[in-house]
DNA sequence: AAGACCATGAACATCCTATTGATTGAAGAC
DNA sequence: GTCTTCAATCAATAGGATGTTCATGGTCTT
Protein backbone atom coordinates (compact mmCIF):
# COMPACT_ATOMS: atom_id res chain seq x y z
CA UNK A 1 0.00 0.00 0.00
CA UNK A 2 1.49 3.95 -0.84
CA UNK A 3 0.13 6.30 1.51
CA UNK A 4 0.96 9.96 0.44
CA UNK A 5 1.15 11.72 3.74
CA UNK A 6 0.29 15.31 3.69
CA UNK A 7 1.02 17.38 7.31
CA UNK A 8 3.23 20.16 8.30
CA UNK A 9 3.27 19.53 11.84
CA UNK A 10 6.43 17.09 11.99
CA UNK A 11 5.57 15.48 15.17
CA UNK A 12 2.71 14.10 13.88
CA UNK A 13 3.98 13.49 10.71
CA UNK A 14 6.90 11.32 11.76
CA UNK A 15 4.58 9.68 14.13
CA UNK A 16 2.09 8.54 11.51
CA UNK A 17 4.72 7.78 9.32
CA UNK A 18 6.71 5.13 11.64
CA UNK A 19 3.42 3.42 12.25
CA UNK A 20 2.25 3.19 9.04
CA UNK A 21 5.52 1.51 7.96
CA UNK A 22 5.04 -0.81 11.00
CA UNK A 23 2.47 -2.15 9.14
CA UNK A 24 4.76 -2.53 6.10
CA UNK A 25 3.16 0.03 3.66
CA UNK A 26 5.21 2.98 1.72
CA UNK A 27 5.19 6.35 3.17
CA UNK A 28 5.03 9.73 1.09
CA UNK A 29 5.64 12.83 3.28
CA UNK A 30 5.05 16.29 2.00
CA UNK A 31 5.02 19.06 4.55
CA UNK A 32 2.46 21.35 2.63
CA UNK A 33 -0.37 21.49 -0.01
CA UNK A 34 2.06 22.38 -2.86
CA UNK A 35 4.16 19.53 -2.54
CA UNK A 36 1.88 17.27 -2.04
CA UNK A 37 0.37 18.02 -5.35
CA UNK A 38 3.10 18.06 -7.15
CA UNK A 39 4.64 14.47 -5.70
CA UNK A 40 0.70 13.46 -6.84
CA UNK A 41 1.36 14.16 -10.73
CA UNK A 42 4.34 11.94 -10.48
CA UNK A 43 3.46 8.59 -8.56
CA UNK A 44 0.10 6.82 -7.76
CA UNK A 45 -1.18 6.55 -4.37
CA UNK A 46 -3.60 3.80 -2.71
CA UNK A 47 -4.71 6.79 0.03
CA UNK A 48 -3.76 10.23 0.62
CA UNK A 49 -4.23 11.64 4.15
CA UNK A 50 -4.67 14.86 3.84
CA UNK A 51 -3.84 17.31 7.29
CA UNK A 52 -6.76 20.05 6.74
CA UNK A 53 -4.77 23.03 8.18
CA UNK A 54 -1.39 23.62 6.29
CA UNK A 55 0.58 26.43 5.37
CA UNK A 56 -0.03 27.93 2.30
CA UNK A 57 -3.03 26.67 0.79
CA UNK A 58 -5.84 24.60 2.98
CA UNK A 59 -6.36 20.97 2.89
CA UNK A 60 -9.35 21.81 1.30
CA UNK A 61 -7.85 23.06 -1.40
CA UNK A 62 -5.63 20.62 -2.24
CA UNK A 63 -8.33 18.16 -2.35
CA UNK A 64 -10.77 20.39 -4.97
CA UNK A 65 -7.34 20.53 -7.04
CA UNK A 66 -6.63 17.09 -7.14
CA UNK A 67 -10.16 16.49 -8.06
CA UNK A 68 -10.47 18.99 -10.77
CA UNK A 69 -7.73 17.21 -12.24
CA UNK A 70 -9.71 14.26 -12.21
CA UNK A 71 -7.63 12.30 -9.36
CA UNK A 72 -9.87 9.96 -7.61
CA UNK A 73 -7.26 8.67 -5.04
CA UNK A 74 -9.20 8.32 -1.79
CA UNK A 75 -8.64 11.10 0.63
CA UNK A 76 -8.53 11.11 4.38
CA UNK A 77 -8.78 13.88 5.98
CA UNK A 78 -7.48 14.98 9.43
CA UNK A 79 -8.36 17.91 11.34
CA UNK A 80 -8.13 19.22 14.66
CA UNK A 81 -11.75 20.32 15.20
CA UNK A 82 -14.65 17.85 15.46
CA UNK A 83 -16.57 19.82 14.01
CA UNK A 84 -19.82 18.94 11.78
CA UNK A 85 -19.06 22.01 9.74
CA UNK A 86 -15.47 20.90 8.76
CA UNK A 87 -16.36 17.80 8.30
CA UNK A 88 -19.34 18.70 5.97
CA UNK A 89 -16.61 21.10 3.75
CA UNK A 90 -14.54 18.02 3.77
CA UNK A 91 -16.72 15.93 2.09
CA UNK A 92 -18.16 18.48 -0.27
CA UNK A 93 -14.70 19.28 -1.80
CA UNK A 94 -13.77 15.32 -2.38
CA UNK A 95 -12.46 13.96 0.79
CA UNK A 96 -13.91 10.72 1.44
CA UNK A 97 -13.86 9.90 5.23
CA UNK A 98 -12.57 12.12 8.16
CA UNK A 99 -11.00 11.90 11.02
CA UNK A 100 -10.37 13.99 14.08
CA UNK A 101 -6.95 14.42 15.68
CA UNK A 102 -5.88 13.35 18.26
CA UNK A 103 -7.01 9.80 17.00
CA UNK A 104 -6.34 6.18 18.02
CA UNK A 105 -3.85 4.55 15.88
CA UNK A 106 -5.26 1.52 15.11
CA UNK A 107 -8.48 3.46 14.02
CA UNK A 108 -6.04 5.07 11.80
CA UNK A 109 -4.79 1.87 9.91
CA UNK A 110 -8.81 0.92 10.42
CA UNK A 111 -10.16 3.72 8.13
CA UNK A 112 -7.25 3.76 5.30
CA UNK A 113 -8.09 0.01 4.73
CA UNK A 114 -11.63 0.39 4.78
CA UNK A 115 -10.88 3.25 2.15
CA UNK A 116 -8.71 1.73 0.30
CA UNK A 117 -11.20 -1.59 -0.08
CA UNK A 118 -14.12 0.94 -0.63
CA UNK A 119 -12.86 2.53 -3.55
CA UNK A 120 -11.03 -0.07 -4.74
CA UNK A 121 -14.30 -2.44 -4.71
CA UNK A 122 -15.14 -4.67 -2.33
CA UNK A 123 -16.08 -7.93 -2.82
CA UNK A 124 -12.91 -9.22 -4.56
CA UNK A 125 -10.99 -9.52 -1.33
CA UNK A 126 -8.23 -11.65 -2.93
CA UNK A 127 -7.30 -8.17 -5.08
CA UNK A 128 -6.40 -6.54 -2.06
CA UNK A 129 -2.67 -4.99 -2.46
CA UNK A 130 -1.98 -7.17 -4.96
CA UNK A 131 0.05 -5.71 -8.18
CA UNK A 132 0.11 -7.95 -10.78
CA UNK A 133 1.86 -7.66 -14.37
CA UNK A 134 1.78 -11.09 -16.40
CA UNK A 135 3.69 -13.78 -14.49
CA UNK A 136 4.56 -11.36 -11.58
CA UNK A 137 2.58 -11.00 -8.77
CA UNK A 138 3.36 -8.94 -5.68
CA UNK A 139 1.27 -9.21 -2.61
CA UNK A 140 1.70 -6.41 -0.34
CA UNK A 141 -0.34 -7.97 2.32
CA UNK A 142 1.80 -10.59 2.57
CA UNK A 143 4.46 -9.19 1.73
CA UNK A 144 5.58 -11.69 -0.96
CA UNK A 145 6.56 -11.55 -4.79
CA UNK A 146 5.59 -14.38 -7.16
CA UNK A 147 7.45 -14.67 -10.14
CA UNK A 148 5.50 -17.47 -12.67
CA UNK A 149 4.25 -19.19 -9.57
CA UNK A 150 7.54 -18.86 -7.73
CA UNK A 151 7.97 -17.50 -4.39
CA UNK A 152 10.87 -15.09 -4.05
CA UNK A 153 12.13 -13.63 -0.64
CA UNK A 154 12.87 -9.99 -0.93
CA UNK A 155 14.54 -7.86 1.87
CA UNK A 156 12.58 -4.86 3.24
CA UNK A 157 14.18 -2.47 0.97
CA UNK A 158 13.47 -4.58 -2.21
CA UNK A 159 9.65 -4.87 -1.49
CA UNK A 160 9.41 -1.00 -0.81
CA UNK A 161 10.82 -0.50 -4.21
CA UNK A 162 9.00 -3.07 -6.15
CA UNK A 163 5.86 -1.37 -4.27
CA UNK A 164 6.58 1.80 -5.83
CA UNK A 165 8.02 0.78 -8.61
CA UNK A 166 4.62 -1.42 -9.49
CA UNK A 167 1.94 1.14 -7.80
CA UNK A 168 3.50 4.05 -10.70
CA UNK A 169 3.33 1.57 -12.97
CA UNK A 170 4.43 3.47 -16.49
CA UNK A 171 5.73 6.70 -14.68
CA UNK A 172 9.27 7.51 -14.49
CA UNK A 173 10.64 7.70 -11.41
CA UNK A 174 13.80 9.89 -10.60
CA UNK A 175 16.68 8.68 -7.85
CA UNK A 176 15.79 11.63 -5.73
CA UNK A 177 11.63 10.43 -5.44
CA UNK A 178 12.69 6.57 -5.10
CA UNK A 179 15.49 8.08 -2.32
CA UNK A 180 12.95 9.91 -0.51
CA UNK A 181 10.33 7.21 -0.62
CA UNK A 182 12.39 3.79 0.46
CA UNK A 183 15.23 5.67 2.09
CA UNK A 184 13.39 8.57 3.62
CA UNK A 185 16.06 10.87 3.02
CA UNK A 186 16.24 14.24 1.28
CA UNK A 187 20.12 14.43 0.95
CA UNK A 188 23.08 12.72 0.24
CA UNK A 189 22.33 12.48 -3.67
CA UNK A 190 26.03 11.15 -4.04
CA UNK A 191 24.87 7.52 -3.24
CA UNK A 192 24.28 4.92 -5.27
CA UNK A 193 22.31 2.73 -3.57
CA UNK A 194 18.96 2.98 -6.04
CA UNK A 195 21.22 1.47 -8.97
CA UNK A 196 22.29 -1.36 -6.81
CA UNK A 197 18.86 -2.03 -5.59
CA UNK A 198 17.43 -1.72 -9.42
CA UNK A 199 19.70 -3.88 -10.03
CA UNK A 200 19.46 -6.70 -6.89
CA UNK A 201 15.40 -6.57 -8.42
CA UNK A 202 16.16 -7.26 -11.73
CA UNK A 203 18.16 -10.23 -10.95
CA UNK A 204 15.48 -11.51 -8.42
CA UNK A 205 12.46 -10.77 -11.38
CA UNK A 206 14.17 -13.50 -13.66
CA UNK A 207 12.14 -13.08 -16.88
CA UNK A 208 10.41 -10.00 -15.40
CA UNK A 209 14.16 -8.03 -14.92
CA UNK A 210 13.66 -6.02 -18.16
CA UNK A 211 10.23 -4.39 -17.16
CA UNK A 212 12.71 -2.10 -15.09
CA UNK A 213 13.59 0.46 -17.77
CA UNK A 214 16.58 2.68 -17.42
CA UNK A 215 15.29 6.24 -18.30
CA UNK A 216 18.77 7.82 -18.67
CA UNK A 217 19.29 10.75 -17.00
CA UNK A 218 15.74 10.47 -15.47
CA UNK A 219 15.67 7.80 -13.10
CA UNK A 220 13.38 4.04 -14.01
CA UNK A 221 10.53 2.96 -15.06
CA UNK A 222 8.22 -0.37 -14.65
CA UNK A 223 5.98 -2.04 -17.18
CA UNK B 1 -12.16 -18.05 20.05
CA UNK B 2 -12.03 -15.05 17.79
CA UNK B 3 -14.51 -12.57 19.13
CA UNK B 4 -14.75 -9.03 17.38
CA UNK B 5 -16.25 -6.41 19.75
CA UNK B 6 -17.89 -3.22 18.79
CA UNK B 7 -18.30 -1.07 21.33
CA UNK B 8 -17.87 2.92 21.62
CA UNK B 9 -18.22 3.27 25.31
CA UNK B 10 -14.91 2.20 26.59
CA UNK B 11 -15.72 1.14 30.11
CA UNK B 12 -17.76 -0.98 28.51
CA UNK B 13 -15.25 -2.04 26.01
CA UNK B 14 -13.31 -2.63 28.36
CA UNK B 15 -15.09 -4.64 30.42
CA UNK B 16 -16.04 -6.98 28.01
CA UNK B 17 -12.77 -7.35 26.86
CA UNK B 18 -11.31 -8.75 29.97
CA UNK B 19 -14.11 -10.56 31.32
CA UNK B 20 -13.92 -12.71 27.52
CA UNK B 21 -10.07 -13.05 27.61
CA UNK B 22 -10.41 -14.89 31.15
CA UNK B 23 -12.15 -17.06 29.03
CA UNK B 24 -9.55 -17.51 27.13
CA UNK B 25 -10.53 -15.99 24.11
CA UNK B 26 -8.89 -13.36 21.52
CA UNK B 27 -10.94 -10.47 21.86
CA UNK B 28 -10.17 -7.46 18.78
CA UNK B 29 -11.74 -4.65 19.58
CA UNK B 30 -13.37 -1.77 17.55
CA UNK B 31 -14.40 1.51 18.76
CA UNK B 32 -16.85 2.15 15.65
CA UNK B 33 -18.72 0.73 13.10
CA UNK B 34 -16.40 1.62 10.09
CA UNK B 35 -13.47 0.47 12.13
CA UNK B 36 -15.48 -2.80 12.72
CA UNK B 37 -16.06 -3.49 9.30
CA UNK B 38 -12.83 -2.57 8.02
CA UNK B 39 -11.03 -5.64 10.89
CA UNK B 40 -13.70 -7.87 10.05
CA UNK B 41 -12.30 -7.94 5.97
CA UNK B 42 -8.32 -8.77 7.53
CA UNK B 43 -9.77 -11.65 10.13
CA UNK B 44 -12.19 -14.27 10.19
CA UNK B 45 -14.46 -14.68 14.04
CA UNK B 46 -16.17 -16.73 15.23
CA UNK B 47 -18.54 -14.06 16.84
CA UNK B 48 -19.12 -10.38 16.79
CA UNK B 49 -20.44 -8.62 19.61
CA UNK B 50 -21.95 -5.35 18.33
CA UNK B 51 -23.15 -2.52 20.10
CA UNK B 52 -26.07 -1.23 18.50
CA UNK B 53 -25.29 2.51 19.42
CA UNK B 54 -22.62 3.70 17.69
CA UNK B 55 -20.86 7.05 16.32
CA UNK B 56 -20.92 6.91 12.90
CA UNK B 57 -22.65 4.50 11.09
CA UNK B 58 -25.38 2.66 13.45
CA UNK B 59 -25.22 -1.13 14.81
CA UNK B 60 -27.43 -2.13 12.17
CA UNK B 61 -25.99 -0.53 9.24
CA UNK B 62 -23.08 -2.19 10.49
CA UNK B 63 -24.91 -5.69 10.76
CA UNK B 64 -26.70 -5.39 7.02
CA UNK B 65 -23.31 -4.06 5.16
CA UNK B 66 -21.51 -7.33 6.54
CA UNK B 67 -24.33 -9.23 5.13
CA UNK B 68 -24.25 -7.59 2.26
CA UNK B 69 -20.86 -9.00 1.81
CA UNK B 70 -21.70 -12.38 2.60
CA UNK B 71 -20.22 -12.48 5.69
CA UNK B 72 -22.11 -14.57 7.87
CA UNK B 73 -20.21 -14.84 11.29
CA UNK B 74 -22.76 -14.75 14.01
CA UNK B 75 -23.01 -11.38 15.31
CA UNK B 76 -24.82 -10.74 18.56
CA UNK B 77 -25.95 -7.45 19.07
CA UNK B 78 -25.87 -5.22 22.04
CA UNK B 79 -28.28 -2.38 23.19
CA UNK B 80 -29.52 -0.38 25.86
CA UNK B 81 -32.80 -0.61 25.75
CA UNK B 82 -35.06 -3.58 25.93
CA UNK B 83 -37.17 -3.16 23.62
CA UNK B 84 -39.06 -5.19 21.17
CA UNK B 85 -38.68 -3.34 17.96
CA UNK B 86 -35.17 -2.43 18.24
CA UNK B 87 -34.85 -6.47 18.92
CA UNK B 88 -37.25 -7.02 15.95
CA UNK B 89 -35.04 -4.64 13.56
CA UNK B 90 -31.75 -6.25 14.54
CA UNK B 91 -32.83 -9.61 13.42
CA UNK B 92 -34.26 -8.41 10.48
CA UNK B 93 -30.86 -6.82 9.23
CA UNK B 94 -29.12 -9.94 10.25
CA UNK B 95 -28.36 -9.99 13.66
CA UNK B 96 -28.93 -13.65 14.94
CA UNK B 97 -28.92 -12.90 18.92
CA UNK B 98 -29.51 -10.10 20.90
CA UNK B 99 -28.90 -9.07 24.56
CA UNK B 100 -30.17 -6.41 26.39
CA UNK B 101 -27.99 -3.65 28.51
CA UNK B 102 -27.11 -4.05 31.33
CA UNK B 103 -26.35 -7.59 30.75
CA UNK B 104 -24.99 -10.12 33.51
CA UNK B 105 -21.01 -11.27 32.38
CA UNK B 106 -22.30 -14.76 32.91
CA UNK B 107 -25.16 -14.53 30.27
CA UNK B 108 -23.23 -12.91 27.63
CA UNK B 109 -20.66 -15.72 27.89
CA UNK B 110 -23.85 -18.13 27.60
CA UNK B 111 -24.99 -16.29 24.51
CA UNK B 112 -21.86 -16.30 22.74
CA UNK B 113 -21.12 -20.25 23.12
CA UNK B 114 -24.79 -20.79 22.39
CA UNK B 115 -24.50 -18.46 18.94
CA UNK B 116 -21.22 -20.60 18.25
CA UNK B 117 -22.43 -23.50 19.03
CA UNK B 118 -25.72 -23.17 17.19
CA UNK B 119 -23.73 -21.73 14.34
CA UNK B 120 -21.02 -24.55 13.77
CA UNK B 121 -24.12 -26.70 14.23
CA UNK B 122 -25.35 -26.58 10.73
CA UNK B 123 -23.22 -25.60 7.52
CA UNK B 124 -19.42 -25.47 7.10
CA UNK B 125 -18.10 -27.22 10.67
CA UNK B 126 -15.22 -26.94 10.13
CA UNK B 127 -14.75 -23.67 9.31
CA UNK B 128 -15.50 -22.27 12.54
CA UNK B 129 -13.18 -21.81 15.59
CA UNK B 130 -11.10 -24.67 14.15
CA UNK B 131 -8.03 -23.45 11.71
CA UNK B 132 -6.53 -26.23 9.66
CA UNK B 133 -3.48 -25.86 7.90
CA UNK B 134 -2.15 -29.88 6.57
CA UNK B 135 -1.72 -32.24 9.72
CA UNK B 136 -2.17 -28.97 11.90
CA UNK B 137 -5.13 -28.34 13.41
CA UNK B 138 -5.81 -25.38 16.49
CA UNK B 139 -9.33 -25.80 17.47
CA UNK B 140 -9.80 -22.10 19.83
CA UNK B 141 -13.13 -24.03 21.10
CA UNK B 142 -11.25 -26.78 22.51
CA UNK B 143 -8.08 -24.71 23.08
CA UNK B 144 -5.98 -27.79 21.96
CA UNK B 145 -3.64 -27.59 19.27
CA UNK B 146 -3.02 -30.72 17.70
CA UNK B 147 0.18 -31.68 15.36
CA UNK B 148 -0.49 -34.65 13.22
CA UNK B 149 -3.40 -36.44 15.78
CA UNK B 150 -1.19 -35.59 18.44
CA UNK B 151 -2.36 -32.91 21.40
CA UNK B 152 -0.20 -30.54 22.17
CA UNK B 153 -0.21 -28.54 25.47
CA UNK B 154 0.04 -24.21 24.80
CA UNK B 155 -0.09 -21.92 27.74
CA UNK B 156 -2.32 -18.72 26.94
CA UNK B 157 -0.39 -16.44 25.20
CA UNK B 158 0.70 -19.05 22.73
CA UNK B 159 -2.93 -19.87 21.91
CA UNK B 160 -3.66 -16.46 21.31
CA UNK B 161 -0.92 -15.94 19.10
CA UNK B 162 -1.20 -19.26 16.96
CA UNK B 163 -4.83 -18.32 17.01
CA UNK B 164 -4.23 -14.49 15.55
CA UNK B 165 -1.69 -16.50 13.51
CA UNK B 166 -3.84 -18.68 11.76
CA UNK B 167 -6.43 -16.23 10.94
CA UNK B 168 -4.17 -13.64 9.64
CA UNK B 169 -2.96 -16.40 7.44
CA UNK B 170 -0.99 -15.42 4.33
CA UNK B 171 -0.83 -11.69 5.83
CA UNK B 172 2.53 -10.57 7.41
CA UNK B 173 1.84 -9.50 11.10
CA UNK B 174 4.09 -6.59 12.28
CA UNK B 175 5.18 -6.85 15.64
CA UNK B 176 3.62 -4.07 16.93
CA UNK B 177 0.18 -5.42 15.70
CA UNK B 178 0.87 -8.56 17.28
CA UNK B 179 2.03 -7.33 20.79
CA UNK B 180 -1.59 -5.15 20.60
CA UNK B 181 -3.14 -8.18 19.68
CA UNK B 182 -2.08 -10.78 22.15
CA UNK B 183 -0.39 -8.56 24.99
CA UNK B 184 -2.83 -5.55 24.15
CA UNK B 185 0.06 -2.81 24.87
CA UNK B 186 0.94 0.13 22.44
CA UNK B 187 4.19 1.06 23.69
CA UNK B 188 6.93 -0.88 24.86
CA UNK B 189 8.86 -1.77 21.28
CA UNK B 190 11.99 -2.35 22.87
CA UNK B 191 10.67 -6.17 24.36
CA UNK B 192 11.22 -9.25 22.14
CA UNK B 193 8.55 -11.29 23.97
CA UNK B 194 6.69 -11.49 20.55
CA UNK B 195 10.46 -13.37 18.84
CA UNK B 196 10.42 -15.40 22.08
CA UNK B 197 6.78 -16.44 21.87
CA UNK B 198 7.45 -17.19 18.19
CA UNK B 199 10.58 -19.39 19.14
CA UNK B 200 8.04 -21.73 21.65
CA UNK B 201 5.35 -21.69 19.09
CA UNK B 202 7.58 -23.22 16.20
CA UNK B 203 9.16 -26.03 18.35
CA UNK B 204 5.98 -26.77 19.52
CA UNK B 205 4.53 -26.95 15.78
CA UNK B 206 6.88 -29.72 15.23
CA UNK B 207 7.36 -30.44 11.28
CA UNK B 208 4.64 -27.53 10.62
CA UNK B 209 7.17 -24.71 12.44
CA UNK B 210 8.03 -23.55 9.36
CA UNK B 211 4.75 -22.38 8.59
CA UNK B 212 5.55 -19.66 10.53
CA UNK B 213 7.90 -17.63 8.17
CA UNK B 214 9.96 -14.51 9.47
CA UNK B 215 9.80 -11.26 7.06
CA UNK B 216 12.98 -9.50 8.01
CA UNK B 217 12.10 -5.97 9.13
CA UNK B 218 8.70 -6.58 8.69
CA UNK B 219 7.09 -9.10 11.13
CA UNK B 220 6.08 -12.74 10.87
CA UNK B 221 3.48 -14.52 8.51
CA UNK B 222 1.67 -17.80 8.78
CA UNK B 223 0.94 -20.39 6.11
C1' DA C 1 36.24 9.36 -29.15
C1' DA C 2 35.21 11.58 -24.98
C1' DG C 3 32.31 12.36 -21.43
C1' DA C 4 28.49 11.28 -18.83
C1' DC C 5 25.82 7.90 -17.13
C1' DC C 6 24.81 3.30 -15.56
C1' DA C 7 25.58 -1.85 -14.06
C1' DT C 8 27.75 -4.96 -11.23
C1' DG C 9 30.65 -7.50 -7.95
C1' DA C 10 32.85 -7.62 -3.78
C1' DA C 11 33.97 -5.92 0.79
C1' DC C 12 32.60 -4.18 4.88
C1' DA C 13 29.53 -2.33 8.48
C1' DT C 14 25.24 -2.55 10.42
C1' DC C 15 21.00 -4.24 11.80
C1' DC C 16 17.81 -8.05 12.84
C1' DT C 17 16.53 -12.31 14.62
C1' DA C 18 16.90 -16.74 17.22
C1' DT C 19 18.11 -18.68 21.24
C1' DT C 20 19.39 -19.33 25.85
C1' DG C 21 19.37 -18.77 30.66
C1' DA C 22 18.12 -15.92 34.46
C1' DT C 23 14.54 -13.33 36.78
C1' DT C 24 10.05 -12.02 38.01
C1' DG C 25 5.32 -12.83 39.05
C1' DA C 26 1.01 -15.27 39.89
C1' DA C 27 -1.75 -19.27 41.26
C1' DG C 28 -2.43 -23.19 43.74
C1' DA C 29 -1.01 -26.84 47.29
C1' DC C 30 0.07 -27.80 51.66
C1' DG D 1 1.54 -18.00 55.44
C1' DT D 2 4.99 -20.36 52.92
C1' DC D 3 6.44 -23.25 49.24
C1' DT D 4 6.20 -25.00 44.72
C1' DT D 5 5.56 -24.67 40.06
C1' DC D 6 5.07 -22.90 35.74
C1' DA D 7 4.16 -19.14 32.74
C1' DA D 8 5.78 -14.76 31.31
C1' DT D 9 9.29 -11.52 30.75
C1' DC D 10 13.84 -9.70 30.41
C1' DA D 11 18.66 -9.43 28.94
C1' DA D 12 22.66 -10.90 26.48
C1' DT D 13 24.79 -12.95 22.67
C1' DA D 14 26.05 -15.09 18.37
C1' DG D 15 25.18 -15.69 13.76
C1' DG D 16 23.31 -14.49 9.64
C1' DA D 17 20.94 -11.40 6.53
C1' DT D 18 20.77 -6.91 4.87
C1' DG D 19 22.36 -2.22 3.81
C1' DT D 20 25.94 0.65 1.97
C1' DT D 21 29.92 2.04 -0.27
C1' DC D 22 33.42 1.86 -3.61
C1' DA D 23 35.84 0.61 -7.68
C1' DT D 24 35.76 -1.14 -12.14
C1' DG D 25 34.06 -1.85 -16.56
C1' DG D 26 30.26 -1.26 -19.75
C1' DT D 27 26.96 1.53 -22.51
C1' DC D 28 24.83 5.38 -24.42
C1' DT D 29 25.00 10.17 -26.43
C1' DT D 30 26.87 13.91 -28.78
Amino acid sequence: MNILLIEDELRVADFVRRGLKAEGWVVEHAGDGETGLAIMQDRDFDVIILDLMLPGISGQQVCQKMRARANTTPVLMLTALDSTDERVAGLRVGADDYLPKPFDFDELIARIQALHRRMTGYGNEDSNGKYQHHGLIYDSAAMVLTVDGIVVDLSAKERELISILMASKNKALSRERILNSVWGTHEDPMTNVVDVYIGRLRKKLGPYGGLITTVRGAGYRFG
